[in-house]
RNA sequence: GGCCCAUUCGUCUAUCGGCUAGGACGUAAGAUUUUCAUUCUUAAAAGAGGAGUUCGAUUCUCCUAUGGGCUACCA
């Protein structure tokens, strides 16, 4: 059988939408797994759409998200170039291929008549039944065509579908889906306004030419499927032609349709993997990586939409992935994007990650609200704190009384907590504080304390919620010895003494 | 409108004719804890509707409904 090779062919029009990711995802998986090549394709074939910076946002989103491409648009490979723009005069020849064999037909029907006809008759299509009594070489005759062309007269090239024909697309995912060639119209394959194929045209080329094995894409592409086949056909390739698998869509998490780049922002959530200025209007589109997103969680969570083991198996690496991924595993249904798994992957993949690397991203926040420390504090706060949070953004607001005594305390908690004979129990601890030295030994530090407590008689909670209040400010915080041993010996006494002076005597 | 695809808890899903319909997120309650979280336990929560096939249908077939996609010289 014959080396796997799958394609992620996206456009340059914009960001990389997060369905997009996932449909390169499942492609990645799949030519790993069966020790494929995974080629990195750019339709820019609508000249029109185009935007700058978009194929280098691609191209990035995929180095942070670890997915890793082995030929295409710059990586470089032997079946290129691998931008269509560039590969003009490769479609011409299967253009005037097609002509020649009589599969296609040249048209001079212009944009605004065809639009006229469309107005004029109800559920107009150009096709069989009404190719001839339209604007083309079919009507024309060769001699008239070619004088046409000779003039410089503006044409299109069209598939000409033979109708009545019962066509089998062979989906890995839907199984058989027939569809009767007399629905299809005879799509434009060549452009006039452009020079360029249109996508059925080019992407059925390339494919072959990169011979490609596998096509696997949106199901928004399951409609156009049986014309590709047909071209397939029409061009001499069905031997060749590549398995379809065509995957459901990632669905808005309210209301209806698929999800769009809008519903990130109204919704709340990232729909692009990095951060997106628009260069038109310098509209800015959130991103995962700038969120506090960790790839692997991003992937992890992709993966299972749409997908699953079929065991109950949820947290997976991307080689686990590699190992797990079945295509006929995919689910036919689109599914719903819920915002809220994604932060529950993200929670389970900081608890994993290294405190290190954490902290070297936490650090980055500390700086930035103006205050000095070093990356093994920060670790070691990290290491206390990140189980209570999903994102490392959240980590600083949750952490900051580490670095900043507190100016203030909460005035419920002093209510609550502070009661006439806190302070004199709170001098006491005091002394207990200043005599111990080991402020690392959180376990025999809380023992020393409890065993103090215990031995004076003092309930826990009247001794550890005034002691938090007086280091935290407010009632909340890991562990209180966790605590003292960030703090250290001499910054507690300091806010002791703060906190003595500020609370009620 | 036409064509295609789909339909199990609120959400993602398991089940490939034998079901007391399983798991996860979220939600609620409880436990643990010096606080807040984490964690743990428990609970509520589903086969769109109707026919048919069958000893037996969530599973197979058909119809209806609903959702989604496509219907451009966009991809």
């Amino acid at each position: 059988m014959d080396k796997v090779r799958v394609r992620f062919a996206p456009s340059p029009t914009g960001p990389l939408h997060i369905g997009g990711v996932r449909t390169a995802l499942y492609n990645y998986l799949f030519a790993r797994q069966h020790g494929g090549d995974f080629v990195f394709r750019i339709e820019d074939t609508d000249s029109n759409r185009f935007v700058p910076g978009a194929e280098d946002y691609i191209i990035e989103s995929f180095k942070w998200l670890g997915i890793k491409f082995d030929e295409g648009v710059s990586f470089g490979g032997e079946y290129g170039p691998y931008r269509q723009s560039e590969r003009k005069e490769i479609y011409r020849v299967y253009v005037d291929q097609l002509l020649r064999d009589g599969y296609a037909y040249v048209a001079f029907d212009t944009p605004e008549e065809l639009e006229a006809k469309r107005k004029e008759i109800p559920n107009f299509q150009y096709d069989a039944t009404t190719r001839l009594s339209m604007n083309n070489s079919l009507v024309l005759g060769g001699e008239e065509t070619a004088r046409r062309i000779a003039n410089g007269e503006k044409y299109v090239v069209r598939i000409k579908i033979e109708p009545g024909q019962d066509i089998l697309v062979n989906d890995l995912i839907r199984g058989e889906v027939h569809v009767n060639s007399s629905i299809i119209d005879d799509k434009v394959l060549y452009k006039s306004a452009d020079n360029l194929p249109t996508y059925h045209l080019a992407n059925i080329v390339d494919d072959h030419l990169m011979r490609i094995t596998h096509v696997i894409r949106g199901e928004e592409w399951l409609p156009s499927a049986p014309l590709h086949v047909l071209l397939y056909k029409y061009l001499g390739w069905s031997d060749t032609m590549p398995r379809f698998a065509h995957l459901p869509l990632l669905l808005k998490p309210d209301g209806n349709g698929k999800l769009s780049k809008r519903d990130g922002d109204r919704l709340g959530f990232p729909v692009f993997p990095l951060e997106w200025r628009d260069p038109k209007t310098g509209d800015i589109s959130s991103g995962y990586r700038e969120s506090g997103y960790l790839p692997e969680a991003v992937i992890n969570f992709l993966a299972l939409l749409g997908w699953n083991p079929g065991t109950e198996q949820e947290i997976m690496s991307l080689d686990e992935l590699v190992q797990l991924f079945r295509l006929e595993r995919c689910s036919k249904s689109g599914a719903k994007f819920d915002f809220e798994k994604g932060k529950w992957f993200n929670h389970q993949y900081l608890q994993m990650a290294d405190n290190r690397r954490i902290a070297e991203e936490m650090i980055k926040d500390i700086t930035a609200a103006g205050v000095q420390t070093d990356i093994a504090k920060v670790e070691q706060v990290v290491g206390f704190m990140k189980s209570r949070v999903s994102f490392i953004k959240e980590l600083w607001p949750l952490c900051s009384f580490f670095w900043i005594a507190p100016t203030s305390y909460e005035e419920k908690a002093v209510q609550k907590r502070w009661k006439e004979e806190t302070p004199r129990i709170m001098h006491e601890l005091y002394d207990v504080v200043k005599a111990w030295d080991d402020y690392d030994d959180i376990d025999g530090f809380e023992a020393h304390v409890k065993a103090w407590c215990e031995q004076k008689g003092y309930p826990l909670g009247n001794v550890m919620n005034p002691f938090r209040l007086m280091l935290v400010g407010e009632l909340k915080g890991p562990h209180m010895f966790e605590v003292t041993a960030v703090l250290g010996k001499e910054e507690t006494l300091r806010r002791m003494d703060a906190a003595f002076a500020a609370l009620p005597k």
